[in-house]
DNA sequence: ATAACACACGAACGATCGTACGTATAAACT
DNA sequence: AGTTTATACGTACGATCGTTCGTGTGTTAT
């Protein structure tokens, strides 16, 4: 399942480093020199050091739908579906502590001022995410278990939520913080509560025996376990 | 009022470039030549990269303070002057079309994962500001214009609505993000309305004749006047 | 066996980075 | 008057940036 290709590692750590600093700080040379190759043979893989971002970003994206959105699909359509994605968005943490979502954060802002191909891509990707968080929100309200209300407003929230649960928590190194953007967004949820809003008997607690912690794998989220290893750094 | 000496100068140079691109890819040279003037000429005034990069900090926490903070302590404590806040950083633009937040929304992502002294710096500023919301809806709620909750989620919502108002509209050159974010930090306070909660008429709406934004300058926010200028670039 | 190809390498390029040093000019002070 | 102080300059340094080129070394195809 792993990519063993040389540019598969290359990729895998240049997603790493970019989430932690951003695509622009990227560097061919420190990246060979982590991964005890020649800036000339890492470079051959990509031709240029815009073809290593873009690319980087393409591996984002499957990062991206294999770790958040793909598992949630097996949950029920609208609200449960979407809790689902949130919650694998906020709980999931690779070996390194990062959310899967944390590389989007630090990209989405990097680019924000930003113009180009490599800006055009992020900011794809973004109006990508938003649609998609408006369609859940839009498939709760036609299957009443919200009330009617404005969907693209509901979705900007709780994205507002998500990126700042992740940037609270590397920036404050307070973990509280994710809690808070579970917490917030099943919240504004349940303000649009209609009449089938699912039950939260259907929306698993943690394995955790967190008491506040309501929110995580609805359905069964696949392999995404939530395992708060080490504090941020 | 203007600080017309060449460190002023540079400093304002240095906080716009900083507020669109970060404060790690400000550079010396291109600062200098900005300005007219020569690297050495300009590196003399601060002795290192970093510390120009701690006198901008410096410099944006004062307009800050200048824009957004002193004049919004004209309101009347809690809520009100809550509003204030967030109104004032919502919709002041400098001449750059930047939000008088732009620059520590930007900021505040660059240095969540690094480290050194800037990042310190970053930080502090973070925690000072989400104490000050925090103390504001603490304030509220002792003045029973808010129900008994906890202030520090609150905080943390507010605080994520305005960075993603802000984000979202660099990133996705929508303007109306600015309003989802207004509209969505009023409609949180309201599902906490209490006893005393200020009426809308002691909230004064926008100059522009807008029909949504209900939230701008409550009480006279000083000279901060809304002009919605020029597109996102 | 040999040709073709993909991959990785070392070396080198021009550019730009942050930084250091010595100097010229002009104001301020003795 | 002479002297100090502050400010801005030109030049140069080592390091690192992205990029190019030629070469070697395997694997694959003919």
């Amino acid at each position: 399942m792993e990519d063993r290709t040389t540019k598969g590692r290359i990729l895998a750590r240049a997603y790493q480093l970019a989430g932690l600093y951003g695509l622009e700080s990227l560097t061919i040379g420190r990246l060979a020199g982590e991964l005890a190759m020649s800036k000339a043979g890492l470079y051959g893989h990509f031709g240029s050091k815009q073809g290593l971002q873009l690319e980087t970003i393409r591996y984002a994206r499957a990062q991206f739908l294999r770790d958040v959105v793909t598992p949630a699909e097996s949950a029920p359509d609208g609200v449960p579906r979407l809790l689902a994605m949130c919650g694998a968005l906020l709980s999931y943490r690779g070996e390194t502590g990062l959310h899967g979502g944390d590389f989007w954060v630090t990209v989405f802002h990097e680019y924000a001022a930003r113009s180009g191909p490599v800006r055009a891509a992020v900011e794809a990707t973004m109006r990508w995410w938003m649609q998609r968080l408006e369609e859940l929100v839009t498939a709760g309200i036609a299957l009443r278990q919200l009330i009617q209300d404005d969907a693209a407003q509901v979705a900007f929230e709780i994205q507002a939520l998500l990126g700042a649960a992740s940037h609270q928590y590397w920036l404050l190194h307070d973990l509280e913080a994710i809690t808070r953007g579970e917490m917030a967004i099943l919240h504004r949820l349940e303000t649009l509560r209609g009449p089938r809003f699912p039950a939260l008997a259907e929306l698993p607690g943690p394995a955790t025996g967190g008491s506040d912690r309501l929110l995580h794998a609805a359905g069964e989220a696949g392999s995404v376990s939530p395992q708060p290893t080490e504090g941020p750094r």
